[in-house]
DNA sequence: GACTGTTATTCAATTCGTTGGAATAATTGG
DNA sequence: CCAATTATTCCAACGAATTGAATAACAGTC
């Protein structure tokens, strides 16, 4: 826990911040690199070689601006490493293959319903091995495949995670999915709750490349929620941080509203499943995201009601969210279409005022997630080379705890920064 | 903020890893204190030599367990170092001197009434300097001063806070108090939210030593919060994280009971005037927190009647806190005694079951916090010595911001690590 | 009581990444 | 064409952690 540090871990933290600087900066000079992380050029431009004898960044053309030497140009090589993202939620399976610099370069979707783990088992490495042959990569070239799950979720003492959720995923209690594709795949799996995942990527390849703290409300087939604060991934002691879904909806139980057993917490406002009900007994026949998107798009009053009451339910979470964390910003992404989400937004906005107790100058921004519905997926998959690149504080200790990814034995890591 | 380090900082860290590992887990032998950073013993024993140098820490007896050669226990030195916190709030001034061992050395207490700013200087600085005499220390050998006032608060472009809060501090708006203060003492100033800071002192001398992700909840004229993350402080993008009290009762509109102006925020049930206001109507004159305790000890029907009303929505904060933060533990302390908190955490404990929406298997444990009433007070005290001990992450990154303390010129720092 | 294995601590030499200064190269502005 | 400026690399040096050896002190065993 209180560990010490030496300068073997000084370097891999350098590298880390060197890449990380051309990723969130770039493209810039060695020389820009120097300025950025206070370190001397020197030091700069001996851990640039080492990083391009990884092919991690590539050299582009020489730029001159003003006066003096012509600089070079440093950016990420986007084949420099390949992970692989699923996303996994009660109604469809959506896997992504993205480069290092964050391109999707395959993408596979397919519907599901009430499938048993091992059928999900075999329909997940079908796909990571599709998409990886596509690439023209084997699977001990790709860096690691995140799996995202709808939470809530339980970690056991190595830390993986495992679904709790005997709605959307009836018999599968205690089935070690993570571990399972770690076996088969021989690859480092990364399993986490697909709204953090989504924050996640949102942190590293979105508009949260310039913010630090953050909180991602996330749209999925339910309500979930992703936590970034100083710039890490905040999972809880639980591994659920974020879960506003479940906050009653009615805080205090001296209110006139008892609470009953149909509708004891936010989330059932933002439940698909209910929602497509709610439209059929307004006599509205639809069962997809497209479909709603399309009602919106025409107007159609039984959805647009339905916008008013989740954003009045929305502006609630975010009073509560303002208030306990005191974020910068407040994302709003999933995998409702962007239409969606920004109308929820724009309610939200407008209820916001009225309900604050009092007049509050710093108030956070709100923002509409930049990775559009496959930010789940996308989100995952950045898990893999999070772990590896990111310069987190954690990189500079000599804490050599087991990671939850649990690299086995015969995998031979893409890279070791 | 990318920065690199370099083994300048390494040893930086190093040596407030050592004194860190000393203080929570000692006391300890050289050999201890590598086994548990990871540190070769040759490392530590530099290490060490460099704290006893500074007399910072201490060498005790030798001890011998089992074979081999018996050990030198080390513990830290309590005269390492001084602080001094002065804990503010609406009704009173609250000044600790401790020592580097979190032991209370000198204690003042002053009862206010809306005092004038300059008043309030005045006070603060008489207090500081008697407190300093009386321990025979010179302003200058005293580490720094931890101001704390009840939030919410405002931060400058410099990291300075600013009381924002009209109805208990009136006239006091863009009163810069810390640079008043820094400028009059010459020492080190921080100025924070008192609920924060009371969790900075948990975490630092008391049950919070252990514990590396907790919420406090803290009960002082009004209802405040601070959050330790990652066994960090968060304070929170505009220096508010925390401040529950600013929640509305009811979070959703829709429901029976609509907004009054009059209720608007849970905090107002936690508010000490109000309450005495509310049992002079039933007939009981006090105006004490002391009094309040008296009450419960004799089972007024009144403060019991209260205290049932004010868990109640004490359970719904603590709901949202799971949800949003999923923190490993609550912290429940204040300047309300330990027999009135404890019996807000009695109630809470039996409306939580059946509040949660679904059966959590891991919730948060809950705990009394150690401190006592002075918590605040000698929460804000330890800010100072936080910074100048703390092993935080930040202290390995070269990034060399000005801090929020801004120690001006003439001050030399007592200890430099 | 001498011997052996164990543990704590320090001394001396080594290692390794960062650093500072000097050197080289390329470009702009006068 | 020359001076100033900027980017980059070569080289020697620094400093902190590390490794290995040495010393010391103790418990248990024969």
């Amino acid at each position: 826990m209180l560990t010490g540090t030496n300068l073997v871990y000084t370097k891999k933290f350098n590298l880390r911040i060197v890449h990380e600087v051309i990723r969130v900066y770039g493209p810039l000079s060695r020389a820009d690199i120097a300025r950025h992380t206070e370190l001397s050029v020197q030091t700069v431009s001996n851990l640039v070689k080492e990083l391009l004898g990884h092919r991690l960044v590539q050299e582009g053309g020489r730029r001159s601006e003003g006066r003096g030497a012509p600089s070079t140009s440093l950016t990420l090589n986007p084949d420099g490493a390949y992970a692989i993202g699923l996303d996994l939620d009660r109604d469809h399976l959506t896997g992504v293959l993205v480069d290092l610099a964050g391109n999707v370069r395959h993408r596979m979707n397919v519907e599901v319903e009430t499938p048993s783990p091992t059928e999900m088992l075999e329909l997940m490495c079908g796909m990571v091995e599709t998409m990886a042959t596509r690439q023209g990569l084997q699977l001990n070239e790709v860096a690691g495949l995140g799996l995202g799950v709808p939470g809530p979720m339980h970690r056991d003492k190595g830390g993986d995670g495992y679904l709790v959720n005997p709605k959307a995923f009836p018999g599968w209690h205690d089935i070690p999915l993570a571990s399972w594709l770690r076996e088969r795949l021989n690859m480092p799996v990364f399993l986490e709750n697909n709204a953090l995942a989504a924050a996640v990527g949102e942190r590293w390849y979105g508009a949260g490349r310039q913010i630090s703290n953050f909180f991602y409300i996330y749209f999925g087939s339910g309500l979930g929620g992703g936590l970034i604060m100083n710039g890490q991934p905040h999972e809880g002691f639980t591994g659920n941080a974020g879960e506003i879904g479940y906050l009653p909806t009615v805080l205090s139980r001296d209110s006139a509203n008892p609470l009953t057993e149909d509708e004891p917490h936010v989330g059932l406002h933002f439940n698909m499943p209910r929602l497509y009900e709610r439209l059929r007994r307004g006599g509205t026949i639809v069962g997809s995201l497209e479909e709603l998107d399309r009602l919106v798009l025409e107007g159609h009053a039984g959805m647009l009601e339905w916008m008013d009451d989740a954003s009045d339910h929305l502006t609630a979470l975010v009073l509560a969210i303002e208030y306990v964390l005191d974020p910068e910003a407040i994302c709003f992404g999933g995998r409702l279409s962007d239409r969606i989400v920004g109308g929820l937004m724009d309610r939200v906005a407008r209820l916001l005022p009225e309900r604050r107790p009092r007049g509050k100058v710093d108030v956070p921004r709100h923002f509409l997630a930049t990775a559009g519905a496959d930010a789940g997926a996308l989100g995952v998959a950045t898990l893999p080379i999070y772990e590896i690149f990111a310069p987190a504080p954690r990189v500079l200790l000599k804490t050599r705890r087991v990671t939850s990814n649990g690299q086995s034995g015969r995998h031979r890591p893409v890279t070791s920064l």
